[in-house]
DNA sequence: GCTTGACCTTCACGTAGCGTCAAACCCTAC
DNA sequence: GTAGGGTTTGACGCTACGTGAAGGTCAAGC
């Protein structure tokens, strides 16, 4: 029989870890002293609080191991918590890396630049969602800024009932081209539609689908016209090239502010591309 | 101006977030209202925040882009922190490699055997340390005994000074052989010592020397007679051939509790095994 | 002007796994 | 008997917020 410091020493951990292990119930000292309070624990528990602390070791909670060692569950329900665990740690290490180069980047960037840039451009990843749109070719900038009044006068009355998120467009175009501009507008839907079809106040159709996941994408939030657009896209060029990503699909922009067309230089919109690795 | 609730829409971050922000003094939002209290920010404080958020994802902490924002440090400064960051990363990164390894060879193991074997087995890395000791080819484990009885009784001073750790024997014979025994015994040293030369009862000479850091030890604690010391090389067999390791150097074997003569029955006893990848 | 509901405020607790005091009690050796 | 080292419980601290609770504000509709 030990005290907790001897046991500790021996065990290569520190007296608090014991306490709190026996709060927890985790470990238990064979024997505490009725007036005095001492803890005193056997060698024979060694390899029980060794089991703790490969558990630990594995990634599992203090409270998965209090289960596994426990409620001594079956091997297969240890595999299972282990799959689980095996899982967390793959992303886990996926993450590790992609900091790891996102450090080294910094890195680079300032040995290259002389300082860090100004970061506006963030990667993230965005889910599925439903879009209620229309989709058309325009000639310029003012009929697609047409194209969006009209559909939002269309839709006040859903707006209303709080079915509509954010207004979204989509450049399908390939290229630039300032006079045939192939665009889709629309609203990120929160809720499931009721009426089959709707319309345009011209009559011409909605059409409602998914806009599919997008792994990673690139974005960067602007304020004010639509003309200051290629700023945000000089940002996003420099910051695909600087991490070895290219361009994966059409781009978006989102209207986090619902805009007002007689107040445009207020608008807040932020610019999404779709992307993907490069293989260097 | 945003309230609080807009603004976090556009940056796409909780209120929460904003709030404890600006109570750290991170990101104080542009106005605040008198009388109500109310938050307002300006766009103008986007680039600020997406900062924030790209070194908060880069692995600072709070603490230091705080630092980083405001005393705005040079840029060698701000490529020492992140070169630090990325020696973190990179530890961090290998020891989930490490444990994502650890997991699927317990899966295998489960898988093989039907359950997870009791885990007696520990690996860590054990630092350097100075050791004063003895090293002697004996005929038998009693002459071996004998032997740490007189290095006992000869160094009872230092004992008491409390400069001498853990009694440790290190076995350098590289094959196994009942009745010529290399072994080395001595203790670490806590401190450094004033001597220059001390002498065993008898007048041998002990010597001070580094025992080298090992970067990856199997441990594993026997209790009870030194007879049982097969038991213990049994599981660190089996460790090492489950997750591909095997014997780097000479063992140790580390006296967690004094030794006593008269009752080895009760001694505790690390049993250390350098190791070392072998190539798969 | 009043109601209503959405929005905002501060305050405070909870998280995981212990480290780190603090005040008081216990044990053992000289 | 006392000194000093070990032990007890209790409590707060750490990170980076999430999640209420209780109550004040704001804008729209009547």
């Amino acid at each position: 029989m030990f005290k907790i410091g001897d046991f500790s020493r021996i065990a290569r951990v520190s007296c608090r870890l014991l306490r709190y292990y026996d709060e927890l119930g985790l470990l238990r000292p064979e024997q505490i002293e009725r007036d005095s309070g001492y803890r005193y624990y056997s060698a024979a528990q060694l390899p029980r609080l060794n089991r703790i602390l490969v558990l630990k070791e594995l990634g599992l909670s203090l409270d998965e191991i209090a289960r596994v060692l426990d409620s001594n569950l079956s091997a297969a329900e240890l595999r299972g918590m282990l799959l689980v665990r095996r899982n967390d740690a793959q992303r886990a290490l996926a993450e590790e890396m992609e900091r790891l180069r996102h450090i080294e980047s910094r890195i680079a960037q300032i040995d290259a630049e002389g300082e860090l840039s100004v970061d506006d451009v963030i990667m993230r990843s965005e889910p599925a969602q439903q879009l209620l749109s229309l989709r058309r070719v325009v000639p310029s900038f003012a009929a697609a800024r047409e194209l969006v009044r009209e559909l939002s006068e269309s839709l006040r009355a859903l707006k209303a009932k709080g079915v509509l998120g954010r207004l979204t467009a989509i450049a399908h175009a390939q290229e630039f081209e300032t006079d045939r501009i192939d665009v889709e507008v629309g609203f990120v839907l929160q809720a499931e539609l009721q009426d089959p079809v709707l319309r345009l106040a011209s009559g011409e159709p909605l059409s409602v689908r998914e806009l599919g996941a997008v792994e990673r994408m690139a974005t960067c939030v602007r304020i004010g016209l639509p003309e200051r657009a290629h700023l945000v896209t000089g940002k996003i060029g420099v910051f695909l090239e600087a991490n070895g990503y290219g361009l994966a699909g059409p781009s978006r922009e989102v209207f986090l502010q619902p805009p007002r067309l007689d107040r445009m230089e207020e608008s807040v919109v932020e610019m999404q591309f779709p992307i993907a690795k490069i293989a260097p």
